[in-house]
RNA sequence: GCCCGAGUGGCGGAACUGGCAGACGCACAGGACUUAAAAUCCUGCGGCCCUUAAAGCCGUACCGGUUCGAUUCCGGUCUCGGGCACCA
């Protein structure tokens, strides 16, 4: 009889789910063992087989740590906040409140039906008020700590979404959720200070296990770069101009200036700038062009020059020309810089186009042909002439600025402050009061939640107002600070917020009086595990280890890093090798697969169709693979005999085994794992029979990927797996046949191959390989000129 | 443009630290069982050559190098994927 999953899976869920099997404990004579996934959005359109896959990883982590002995937090819950449930209330009427209840019941009948082991009893929504109250607290906190902020800049405006998107929701120039195209506004908006956490962000990563790529790209995020701030002089007012360059070594190579159009000295010296109009025009140009336009035409540079002011080079005292151009961002250094045509590409191409003066100071390129930016022997440049070394000429011009007290070392991050608003309905409620008099004062700590007023209409304002923004009992309130008519703010949070400190509240869910209790961080922080997608490596883990090194300053957390490990599986595609997307319908629903195939098949293939980082397609047709694999084990106990010790002929295969599979889980090479698993059961078939100490190592090993049907075949000879079960171990020793095959080689080629014993030295094969006929008769009539053994591989013999 | 990563049969993918390329699975072909089909079991399965087999030769994107020996290391080229992007 096959294995009857329509059967079984459903009668351990419920045994699961009616004894808190997967409860963990808060206190514990265990050691812990926190394993993380990213908690699903709620959407309506349910889950698709990319969650299933996102979570089997840490699932049998987490399964195989129980098993060794672990009390494990394997946790879920929902990032319930977000545009996509406010746009399907805004089209049906239906509250996104219930939109969400329906979306999360959906998610969880869907989870149960895999079989997944999170512990039910923690699960957390971000847009619960037990939730949020704690996400406005921690707002309040950082308020407190000077980290919000408001300020007047150009946004990024999506008309069609109505809001203002952060860079990060905006890249390309398109809205991240519509993909429409950006805008740019100016308004008033809340930023969160996280720039001053940048070296924190930086340094941390050096003492956590990330994947090498994850680290980078958050390397790269952070965009930390050393330079100088070197003061110019404005010949005209005597005002000092500041730039900020990586290459202070190239000073004597500065042939012009460029400063932003949005420079605030054009305004300032607006008077005796003869060509002021044309300025402005320019700079209006600019203005329209989107952030995506403004770095789009990369090589045709555009700009005008400013007649009437001039700079003064510090070091060589020579006059030149100051440009507007927007090349040169605001956003970033001292939005002015010093242009060193010859050896920056960008001021090349300027060079080029307005005819200015390009002088070579680093030997090693034809500047006549392009801007060589490589390392060099310095010329042209007095002082530095004859230095080789780019790090020996910025050291020493470095020197020199500070003697003359016109310039200093500095650092320059490209991370940007974190616009922390949206104009929605569905989200946090930023607790904060404008008042006439005290300005914005936080709401009082004891006043949380901040409740989202009931609305019948959820369309944003026109102008790019949050729907709050028209319900008056709400933002008609009183200042908590001196009592007079406020105005309560009607910006809601981005979807981020909830998101950064989530992990936080699983180790303590339904604490009312704090976050979480210190006893239960303390006990659990940090994650020992965390795995996601490739997508959440910079934005979610950048803020929410912002959010946590700001608790922990505070002393609120007991660790500086939130994630001791990091990892990420990668995509799966659809059939026709497209990323699965709904409209092109290419989505795969776990529910599908689990009605035809059962979730153990389900779990076994997600992680056996591939290298679990890599994405790949979905196949329908290799799942069958899967299902007879499990077919096979089930069937295999037909085919018990006696036995508890391992019969001569499994002793090796079984030790391999379990050597193979404990390792593979732990580096998450889950597709080899579970070919060893398959090679095992092979070989099983192979010798007609299995005894019950193999069958009891073959359940163990197996468990983690297909829980439903090892416990089933598990209880019914040996007892519960879950509460009586334990991993099994192997021995070194034991993982050696006594016998090898060895390869013999002439000249790098395989020739013959011989059977020998595992234990011969490298003299014993030399010997033994000659000794064979076979090589013998190879070796008629040649000379042997060397003789290679590898011990336990081969013996490769070079003649002539 | 810059920075990462990858390129292996018809397909998904294995190969520890330079040591038998193609584990495991899918698909396919042949056979067994069956009245038949499904399921299951057995056999074969990189290419060339060939009636078949043995033997031989070629083969890990391409060109070259190091080495007794290269999918693995080095130099160059091409293609694909990802990240950043006038970041001074």
């Amino acid at each position: 009889m096959k294995y009857d999953f329509n059967a079984i899976e459903p009668k351990w869920q419920k045994f699961w789910d009616e004894n808190n099997s997967f409860k963990a404990e808060n206190n514990s004579e265990k050691p812990k063992f926190y394993a993380l996934v990213e908690f699903p959005y709620p959407s309506g359109s349910g889950m698709h087989v990319g969650h299933i896959k996102a979570y089997s990883g840490l699932e049998v982590v987490s399964r195989k740590r129980r098993l060794e002995g672990y009390n494990v937090l394997f946790p879920i819950g929902f990032d319930a906040y977000g545009l996509p449930t406010e746009n399907t209330a805004i089209k049906t009427g239906v509250h996104p409140r219930i939109v969400t209840d329906n979306n999360i019941v959906k998610f969880t009948s869907q989870l149960k039906r895999v079989g997944f082991s999170f512990d039910w009893s923690r699960v957390v929504d971000t847009t619960d008020e037990g939730y949020y109250k704690w996400t406005q607290w921690i707002f309040l906190k950082m308020f407190e700590n000077g980290l919000v902020f408001r300020d007047k800049t150009m946004v990024n405006y999506c008309p069609s979404c109505k809001v203002v998107l952060s860079n990060e929701d905006s890249q390309g120039g398109k809205c991240d959720i519509c993909h429409s195209d950006i805008v740019q506004k100016t308004k008033e908006v809340w930023y969160l200070r996280i720039t001053e956490y940048a070296d924190k962000l930086l340094e941390g990563l050096e003492n956590v296990d990330y994947l090498p790529n994850v680290k980078l790209q958050q390397e790269n995020w952070i965009g930390k770069s050393t330079g100088a701030f070197v003061d110019f002089t404005v010949k005209e007012n005597n005002e000092k101009l500041r730039v900020y360059t990586t290459r202070p070594d190239t000073l004597y190579g500065v042939t012009f200036m460029v400063i932003a159009p949005e420079h605030p000295m054009i305004e300032k010296y607006k008077d005796s700038i003869a060509n002021y109009t044309e300025l402005e025009d320019y700079k209006k140009e600019c203005a329209k062009k989107s952030e995506f336009e403004r770095t789009q035409l990369v090589k045709d540079k555009t700009g005008v020059c400013i007649q009437g002011l001039t700079a003064i080079n510090p070091i060589t005292e020579k006059e030149i020309p100051i440009f507007i151009s927007d090349y040169v961002m605001m956003g970033y250094g001292t939005g002015a810089i010093m242009a060193v045509p010859a050896h920056d590409t960008r001021d090349y191409d300027f060079a080029k186009k307005f005819g200015i003066d390009i002088v070579e100071v680093i030997k090693g390129g034809d500047i006549s042909v392009e801007a060589y930016t490589g390392d060099g022997e310095m010329v042209n440049s007095d002082i530095l002439n004859g230095i080789k070394t780019k790090q020996e000429a910025i050291a020493k011009m470095l020197e020199v600025l500070k003697e003359k007290g016109c310039g200093e070392a500095g650092v320059q991050y490209k991370m940007k402050d974190w616009a922390f608003n949206r104009q929605r309905y569905w989200g946090e409620p930023i607790p904060i009061v404008h008042c006439s008099d005290c300005g914005m004062v936080a709401v009082p700590y004891e006043e949380l939640p901040l409740r989202l007023p009931p609305v019948d209409n959820f369309e944003p304002g026109s102008d790019g107002e949050s729907p709050l923004a028209k319900i008056e009992s709400f933002v008609k309130c009183k200042c908590p600070k001196c009592g007079k008519d406020a105005k309560r703010e009607t910006d809601t949070m981005p979807q981020w917020a909830g998101s950064s400190w989530y992990f936080l509240r699983y180790c303590d869910p339904g604490n009312t009086e704090e976050f979480a209790s210190q006893e239960a961080l303390k006990y659990w922080m940090n994650v020992d595990w965390y795995n996601g997608g490739m997508e959440h490596v910079t934005r979610h883990m950048i803020y929410s280890r912002f959010w946590h090194k700001f608790l922990y300053d505070l002393g609120l957390v007991p660790t500086d890093e939130p994630y001791a490990k990091r990892t990420a599986q990668g995509l799966i595609l659809g059939p026709d090798g497209d990323k699965m997307s709904k409209s092109k319908g290419n989505v795969v629903d776990p529910n599908d697969v689990v009605d035809v195939y059962g979730a153990d098949v389900l779990r076994v293939y997600v992680l056996f169709m591939g290298d679990y980082e890599q994405a790949a397609p979905w196949n329908e047709s290799s799942m069958k693979g899967c299902k007879r694999f499990l077919d096979r084990v089930w069937e295999l106990n037909t085919k018990l005999v006696e036995g508890d010790t391992y019969r001569e002929e499994m002793v090796s295969a079984m030790h391999k085994t379990i050597k193979k599979v404990t390792s593979d889980i732990e580096s998450m090479k889950f597709n080899t794992a579970i070919a060893a698993l398959m090679t095992l059961v092979n070989k099983m078939y192979e010798v007609g029979s299995v005894n019950h100490a193999e069958y009891k190592t073959l359940l163990t090993l197996l468990n983690p990927f297909a829980p439903h049907m090892t416990e089933e075949l598990y209880h019914e000879l040996f007892g519960s797996i879950l509460s009586e079960g334990s991993w099994v171990s192997y021995d070194e020793a034991l993982c050696v046949d006594a016998t090898v095959e060895i390869v013999v080689q002439l000249n790098g080629k395989v020739k013959s191959k011989m059977v020998i014993p595992a234990n011969l030295d490298r003299e014993g094969m030399e010997k033994a390989a000659m000794e064979n006929d076979e090589v013998k008769m190879l070796l008629e009539g040649k000379m042997v000129v060397k003789v290679i053994a590898v011990p336990g591989k081969l013996v490769n013999i070079v003649v002539k």
